[in-house]
DNA sequence: ACAAAAGTGTTGAGAGTACACCCATGC
DNA sequence: GCATGGGTGTACTCTCAACACTTTTGT
């Protein structure tokens, strides 16, 4: 958690430089040899975990919030982060001033009337996909941790964030193969193996290895290249690298049907 | 537009009511007989069109609020309403207080210092489909028109909307074989010939006829009935529905792939 | 018998799926 | 020469796209 003044300059001017009533809920994958995981923010006060999370800034867009919201948890600042529902139950998030007096003692902070941080909230949700081997979580202004948690081990979190992981797994697993997603978990030359590896974990299945390479190249996801790896004792495989100029083109287009 | 007692209460007090900074805004579409045009509301004040759209009670979910606001343009109360983006640039909106006091004298009310309605609004896209014959178009609280219009001769709107109709028209067409988007358009039994018409006037192409049938049976969309329809000196045509049940598993489980 | 609309069948090309064996390398 | 991991090819099925003629019905 970050200094008292900074908490309490957040949370009493916040709303000059916040949009008050709209947050946005990231759901950050990640991925590192056969392991999928998640990133959740913990918050004592509230007794449990959710998505990391954020205020949009006057000035920016919804894309530029979701990258700045992202890495104050990460560091990370080249997501391909994606916006992919927004969520708006009156009910999804009760904050009311009682839970927020109760808040506010916790963190040991004066209480303070009619703060723009009470009432409902819509968020809209944002998914992206790292390699969690490469990030260290740091905690945001209000959380106290912020951790990676196996997929199938995820607590059950706190407002309406288990319906948002569900969703946002859900558009990652459709879109796999239409959006460069993966893109950020493998260096920029791969093997078979490794990128096979990653859409296994991802998807959750098993997929058949030689009709892998041929659909992810007829689809013009990724490009052979004419050169091998050394990997030590065995045989050197071919290396390959997205292509995201066909993805992008796909994306303008859009699903054509006769 | 409504009187100019409630337009005020809605100035001074919607805030109580309504969240500020969020607004939903609806790309409907209408068929008819070969023709697609969407409902546009127009606002003198702004000298422009937009799509027409409101602010979200405290005490709704997203989607009854789109289907209230909807019902405020068209008395239309059981369309298949669909989220498909938010927007939330900065600048998609630049009601200034100079705007707003601009605005307040053109529709007659002083000018009101601090209303909620100032400031940037993020919004939230949803979409429908339904059938212009059956709709009889009212403005709505702020709006002083709301029409119908052909789809190629939009005239150019206010904000970001021609973007949202891009969108919208764009997620329709990618959905229209997989949701029962097009299912208030036609009679509970209709004749391939009618949904034939449908499909070639949203999608804005030619579609083999012999292709067709086939393609919408076997991806269990619709199903063919014992039943013909007496249409005069021709031959009757067979009748066919539309086979939600499959429709809703496809969405359950989502494309999956191998 | 004719005008108007409905309906249908085949073929070739391309993609998806299932399946099992050989290759390269370092030790 | 063997252990380990890398890499491929074929046959079947299914979907998609292109194509034009026959059937029904009322007048």
């Amino acid at each position: 958690m970050n200094s008292i003044s900074e908490l309490q300059d957040f949370i009493i001017n916040g709303h000059k430089h916040y949009m008050p009533h709209i947050s946005i809920d990231a759901a950050i994958f990640g991925y590192h040899d056969h392991q999928l995981k998640i990133l959740l923010s913990g918050y004592k006060a509230l007794g449990g975990y959710c998505l990391p999370g954020g205020y949009i800034k006057r000035t920016e867009t919804l894309d530029k919030a979701a990258n700045r919201i992202v890495a104050e948890s990460t560091s990370l600042t080249d997501l391909y982060l994606k916006q992919y529902k927004t969520f708006g139950d009156p009910d999804r998030i009760k904050w009311s001033e009682l839970d927020f007096e109760k808040f506010s003692k916790e963190i040991g902070l004066p209480y303070i009337k009619d703060s723009w941080l009470i009432d409902q909230t819509i968020s809209v949700g944002y998914y992206a996909l790292t390699d969690f081997s490469l990030v260290t979580p740091k905690a945001g202004l209000l959380s106290d941790s912020c951790d990676w948690f196996n997929i199938d081990e995820i607590p059950p979190l706190l407002y309406d964030h288990d319906q948002m992981v569900k969703d946002a797994l859900h558009t990652l697993r459709t879109q796999l193969y239409y959006y460069p997603i993966a893109e950020k978990l493998l260096p920029a030359k791969f093997t078979l193996t490794e990128i096979h590896a990653v859409y296994e974990t991802l998807l959750g299945k098993k997929l058949d290895i030689r009709n892998f390479p041929k659909k992810l190249v007829f689809l013009g996801l990724i490009k052979k290249l004419n050169e091998k790896r050394n990997i030590g004792p065995h045989r050197a495989p071919f290396l390959y690298k997205f292509d995201l100029k066909k993805y992008t083109k796909a994306l303008e287009t859009g699903t054509t049907l006769t």
